[in-house]
DNA sequence: TTGTAGGCGTTATCAG
DNA sequence: CTGATAACGCCTACAA
């Protein structure tokens, strides 16, 4: 028997093992396999639990050769020196990956490069990707989106600069977050407050300024324009407008840092300075990475639900792909997403 | 013409239209794709032409289906909230997988769980992974290693506890790095040294622990075996373990924490006890995370080739999995790589 | 050095 | 509801 033969030489059951085992066509397992309606219910147990018997799976290859698809979801992300954004960014696609039965395939991007157009084409026609997903600030690259369209991808972007701009996206209340955390700032009596704005390419940036100055608005607090600084998410950049902001005549009492790496270099900052945290000034940042929870004093921050806000997005995605209505109840699920401020001890009441 | 079909519709050149356009069959083709011998080399460059012409690309599924291949490669690693490195890990395996043409799929295993046989049993069948990466601790799981040998799946470990457990491996001078980060300590006027281990599971545990005894030794310093705390690795446990080496009647003026997590909470429990980093007492780590270079004061540590010994792990599978000559010089690449002492400010002269 | 035939394990088409 | 048969694009074996 064939069947046996194979067994005996280690090979996979393949779809005809199946149907002769379950006494039906391959047409029917393959119909049993694939969920597909027309079946009848005595004969899809009967060829399921031939199914188990043989522990039969489908060969990827063979499917995806007929069926002319991959089943394969690109995720094309910025290499960066931080990293926790992109672990929780991969947990979340990973999921949304294996609950739907796609494999997950990456394209790490250095940037700034030249290449990236480039790099992007030949993924996606080595891979043949179905879909990928786009995270910030990935999915703000214009010649990205251009060769993506040109290819005919679907595309999912996460915390993009213009929600619009990609076919599934979803983002954050990143305002609102930044207003109450510095509403809980201003509580503690600080009303001289340090501001460092993001880099100007990250919808981020705009979005927490935002928040900011209608926090102070909404408390009657003027905007002193001076106290707000530019910075680029990075650790040094950081640094930089801290030493700028805390050697002023008079220095603010406390910083907001638009980001945690950057909340990083005040915090060095201020030590440098021979500043005590939180006594001399209190200091916060925004996303709530793997360092905001081991510096000391631990800081003050904003936690985004990147890995919820991931596998959303490549759950919409997937589903466009496989073409679901989009009246299914997953495919409504919301773009916007809630952020959870996280209070430490870099932040205390003004002295 | 069909050519011209495809080319409207938009579909990808296959090796038929290629061969058309040269004028060969497809197997010659096939010859010139695969670098195959036997081909005059005209004829390979009149094909490359037409490869050219038609932007083709091999596709991958019916490679595979045809080959009885997937050239896919698996990473199994642990999901652990400290990510550097995994990161670095990622890249080091994604660049070789890309160097040679393979795709990586990722199983994150998140420990412990009593499903991890099955989970990886799943992984291998459904992605037909030709070989698995395996680094610490999960080489070192017995019901890993037994899943694995029983599908029969080439292995390459990072940094396992006993080298010859797997096909392949690749691992660090660990116990001389921490002789070296040890005689660092010693040069600097410390002799009594808090020394936190690590989660006995790990190979690097036991390398770690070896080095300091030995650099004691060789600078004839008694061994205070009250003075070794045990640690896991986490946070917390080096939090606590720094609290029973402060609390001490005399404590040591420096403490050497076997990895940056535990070295992070060591700093918490001395910042706790009004301690000051490093006039009171010197702290080390090891591992060179993230976090390292963005503690107050900056940390010394040890740092791995991560990048590189993935990617030589990669390498070796895969040629393995070619059936390279095992005498071709990568074949023979060392499995043993060096670690780089990082001298911080967290360690400073005796005072 | 080059080409031909057959098959890999699915899904799609269309007939029963 | 079910099944025979033809793709899908490539590789291996074997011829020429």
């Amino acid at each position: 028997m064939r069947t046996d033969e194979r067994a005996a030489a280690k090979l996979r059951a393949t779809i005809f093992d199946v149907a002769r085992h379950a006494g039906v066509s391959i047409k029917t397992v393959s119909r049993v396999v694939n969920n597909e309606p027309n079946v009848r219910e005595a004969t899809r147990d009967k060829v399921r639990a031939s199914i188990d018997a043989l522990h039969y799976r489908p060969n990827a290859a063979a499917r995806g050769l007929s069926a002319k698809r991959s089943f394969v979801i690109g995720l094309i992300y910025e290499n960066s020196e931080e990293f926790s954004y992109t672990k929780d960014l991969l947990s979340g696609v990973l999921g949304a990956c294996e609950t739907h039965n796609y494999s997950l395939l990456l394209r790490p991007l250095t940037l700034p490069s030249a290449e990236v157009s480039h790099s992007i084409h030949s993924f996606i026609r080595l891979t043949a990707a179905e879909g990928v997903v786009l995270p910030a600030p990935i999915g703000d690259m214009p010649e990205v989106m251009q060769v993506l369209s040109g290819l005919d991808v679907p595309v999912a972007t996460i915390s993009p600069k213009h929600p619009r701009s990609a076919d599934i996206s979803v983002y954050c209340d990143e305002a609102d977050a930044t207003f109450r955390l510095t509403e809980h700032v201003l509580a503690l009596g600080h009303t001289h407050i340090g501001f460092i704005k993001g880099h100007p390419d990250h919808r981020a940036s705009h979005e927490r300024l935002a928040g900011f100055t209608q926090a102070l608005q909404t408390n009657k607090i003027g905007l002193d324009a001076s106290l707000t600084e530019d910075g680029f998410f990075t650790f040094e950049s950081g640094r930089q407008a801290a030493f700028r902001l805390l050697r002023r005549e008079r220095p603010p009492t406390a910083i907001i840092a638009t980001n945690d790496e950057m909340a990083c270099g005040v915090m060095h900052a201020a030590h440098e300075l021979d500043l005590h945290i939180p006594h001399d000034v209190s200091i916060a940042g925004f996303d709530d990475t793997a360092v905001a929870s081991r510096l000391w004093p631990p800081l003050t921050t904003v936690r985004q639900p990147i890995t919820e806000m991931a596998e959303a997005a490549t759950s919409r995605l997937i589903q466009r792909l496989i073409g679901d209505e989009p009246g299914a109840p997953e495919a409504c699920s919301p773009g916007l997403f809630p952020c959870q401020l996280v209070i430490r001890r870099s932040t205390a009441a003004r002295s």
